[in-house]
RNA sequence: GCCGCUAUCGUCUAGUGGUUAGGACACCAGGUUUUCAUCCUGGUAACAGGGGUCCGAUUCCCCUUAGCGGUACCA
């Protein structure tokens, strides 16, 4: 009968979700999706060193906020927990006393300070540093008369000497390693915590996991952990290593180098949805070449057998046209929402609450203390949706809708190689004609029309018209065009900024 | 040092024992245009090196080189 699919998602509580570990979950999870089956969030907390106040509940919350849902975990219970294993160490004592009967594995007494000597001397002389396996074959009454003296042991795994062991990863084939080569690495730790490599087999084997999905650098512990499962008699899941995600050097990424957390993405305003659609790329690529992908699509199109398994350098330029293209699709509505947090930010609008937002749909421009309705709001985002990158480079791009002295060079006015009495004349001009538009149909395209009816009437440039203008209302070298904007700022503002404007030049 | 993994445009990648080696990002040029952006069209750009096997290798094998990972009572 063929196994359940069920796969699991096992990190250790840091604090934060590296995007390695972004992808990790992504793929497990696309993995059961398309195979139909059940995701399991375990948590990994057997380094007490590491232990981080709060970690878990970040770490759901960030998992959430991507949409990627897990059938059973801490936060949701399951028939095979408690999936947290500091909860689990009765469990990992059964097992490891299992194969400790079985002479599968051995105590050992060694001193820590020892073995540290014993590594430093064995690289010294460009040794491979092995445990020495001094406790090994320690006679039975030895063992009795050290436990009973209450001196610390480790568990270690007791290796073959010798042979080859053959492991197979679903992507690469067969591994060989030589048996030699492999150390009788710790199971239980002195403080009677098992290692990852111990805790991680016993609960794949127990929550019954049909294929561990992890990253490229356990395939060196790989036999070992074959060779555990060999012990036991347990039938090994199937194995699938990941290559690693490299910087743009090629090296390692690193949170030193501030690109590795989805946190941090998330803070700079990257989409849930080009985070998880680049993420996939990295490694992975559909049959049918199409890259923009939903969920849904990726579900739909994933097979285990196009992944790839050589490493990927990060390309933030690439993540960046994603989130550019997810942004153009938001709806006006739906991206203004995303917006609000990041003009808050800004010091655009006041802090507020989600709560309130609902209640009242009204913000208070930090600036001036006027009330700011989100239908205004709306309109500002949508002139400025299509040149959006990242949601945090809202506020300066949209900054000049809200505040009604900005500062800018007057010679930004200037248009190619006019003079400024010309820029100052047409601006007038401009003042004029906007003035004959009544206030009732002030909208982009009256406004066009009685412009470009002017310009043409006048015969002049359109350029020599609508940059001064367009540089008049908004200040900036680069912005949505002069009618869009006149229109979002109403007809006395607009006229305000052309006189500002006009009076700026000599 | 030892063990292991990997190697196609700058980057992510597709692909094949015989292909004009395909797509995407980036870049460049043109178009649209009042700026930027969007959008459209086109373009530059790759099989790490050396040996085999073969009529023929980018593709299969070996070696070298390079990169990465592991070599913990961390995960």
């Amino acid at each position: 009968m063929p196994k359940n699919i069920r796969l699991r998602f096992a990190p250790s509580p840091t604090g934060w979700l590296h995007i390695g570990s972004l992808r990790t979950v992504l793929f497990n999870y696309l993995i059961t999706k398309s195979l139909g089956g059940a995701l399991i969030l375990r948590i990994e907390d057997t380094d007490q060193k590491r232990e981080v106040a709060g970690a878990v509940e970040k770490l759901i919350d960030i998992l959430d906020w991507l949409g990627i849902k897990f059938d059973e975990g801490p936060h949701i219970a399951g028939e095979f927990g408690p999936y947290t294993q500091s909860q689990r160490l009765e469990i990992y004592k059964k097992y490891s006393d299992e194969l400790l009967a079985a002479g599968k594995a051995y105590r050992c007494f060694c001193a820590g300070e020892r073995l540290d000597d014993m590594r430093q001397r064995q690289q010294a002389q460009k040794l491979p540093p092995r445990y020495d396996r001094t406790c090994r074959d320690l006679p039975e009454t030895e063992i009795e008369r050290k436990l009973d003296a209450g001196e610390k042991f480790v568990i270690r795994q007791k290796m073959p000497l010798e042979g080859e062991i053959i492991v197979h990863d679903e992507l690469r084939g067969q591994i060989k390693f030589m048996a030699a080569d492999l150390d009788d690495q710790v199971l239980i730790k002195s403080n009677g915590i098992p290692t990852y490599q111990f805790a991680s087999v016993v609960d794949d084997h127990l929550m019954q996991i049909s294929h561990v999905l992890r990253g490229d650098e356990w395939l060196s512990s790989f036999p070992k952990n074959i060779l555990l499962y060999q012990a036991f008699g347990w039938e090994p899941p199937k194995f699938i290593h990941l290559p690693l995600i490299l910087n743009k050097g090629g090296g390692k990424l690193s949170k030193r180098q501030g690109d590795v957390a989805v946190e941090d993405f998330r803070a700079k305003g990257y989409l849930p949805e080009a985070l998880l659609n680049f993420v996939a790329l990295q490694g992975w690529h559909p049959k049918d070449d199409q890259e923009v992908m939903t969920m849904e699509e990726m579900i739909e199109k994933f097979r285990i057998e196009n992944l790839g398994i050589s490493p990927a350098v990060f390309d933030i330029e690439k993540l960046d046209y994603f989130n550019g293209w997810y942004i153009r699709h938001k709806t006006v509505e739906e991206l203004t929402k995303l917006c609000l947090p990041f003009l808050a930010e800004a010091g655009i609008i006041e802090e507020f609450s989600i709560f309130n937002f609902q209640f009242s749909m009204k913000f208070k421009n930090k600036k001036t203390g006027k009330e700011i309705n989100f239908e205004y709001i709306k309109k500002v985002i949508a002139l400025e949706q299509e040149r959006l990158k990242k949601l945090s480079d809202i506020g300066e791009a949209t900054r000049f809708f809200f505040e009604d002295k900005f500062e800018y060079e007057p010679e930004l006015l200037i248009w190619k190689k006019m003079d400024m009495a010309q820029v100052k004349n047409n601006l007038e001009e401009i003042h004029r004609a906007l003035e004959k538009i009544p206030a009732g149909s002030w909208t982009n395209d009256s406004i066009e029309d009685a412009l470009m009816a002017h310009i043409q009437a006048r015969g002049g440039k359109v350029g020599e018209y609508l940059w001064p203008m367009r540089a008049a209302l908004t200040g900036r070298q680069a912005s949505p065009g002069p009618f869009d904007v006149a229109e979002v700022l109403g007809k006395e503002g607009s006229l305000n900024r052309v006189r500002l404007a006009a009076d700026k030049l000599e």
